[in-house]
DNA sequence: CAACAAGGTTTCCATTGGTTACCGCATAAT
DNA sequence: ATTATGCGGTAACCAATGGAAACCTTGTTG
């Protein structure tokens, strides 16, 4: 005999929050770029050394993505040759206080 | 002429936190599963019904990948059908603190 | 007896991610 | 003068991941 439990799931049906903010940071190194940037601005090449083993595609990828979503923004500098800067969004920000969390999670799983 | 900047990425160069954390939680529907489960055990089918739109395929993979991950624990309990009970370990319990971060910066998102 | 539930597995296909190579433009080195 | 290097990407190609639907085994129910 099968004992039921109630369906006790304390979210709302409809919308559930996790993942609205999961699908904000989706995709490879999102977390990382959005971690990077954190500090102020930087640039393509700054960020791809920051992570290391993302590559130029991916890292591209990304930085279009998450313009789209607003969480950064794409300046292109009047240098020679030209520059492009990318820096966080008020968005942005808000979501590295999720990250930290993650990154603090990452800390004590290191020193275990 | 091109202005240079520092090279200030304030992490270590070998071992990422971030990352760290976020290999625990990697794949699809990962963080719903964890989240899930933080207010006590939960059987498969209830699982499922918790996240709509994961198939049972995905479900079943990520039970497995998270078992071995240390995130949550599988047990059988001997009914007639046998039911399978899963729940969080300790690791996954720490888990569930990032994951309250994501929640809270959703809820902000949805309130924007 | 046929139907259904639990806890998955199998098959098949679309999307995503990763690797490598390359581009156009500009300065820097030899 | 020629070559190399940095910048900010794109293109072509292949491997891994994710999703939909059907199916399976053991057992209970009507």
């Amino acid at each position: 005999m099968l004992k039921r439990r109630k369906n006790l799931s304390p979210e709302a049906p409809e919308f559930c929050a996790l993942s609205n903010c999961m699908a904000v940071i989706s995709g490879a190194w999102s977390p990382n770029v959005i971690w990077h940037l954190r500090g102020g601005p930087r640039r393509f090449s700054e960020l791809k050394q920051d992570i290391p083993p993302i590559s130029s595609k991916i890292l591209s990828a990304r930085l279009k993505e998450l313009g789209e979503r607003g969480v950064l923004l794409r300046r292109v500098c009047d240098t020679s040759p030209p520059s492009v800067e990318y820096s966080l969004t008020e968005l942005g920000h808000e979501l590295v206080v999720a990250l930290q969390a993650i990154v603090e999670v990452g800390h004590k799983l290191k020193s275990r």
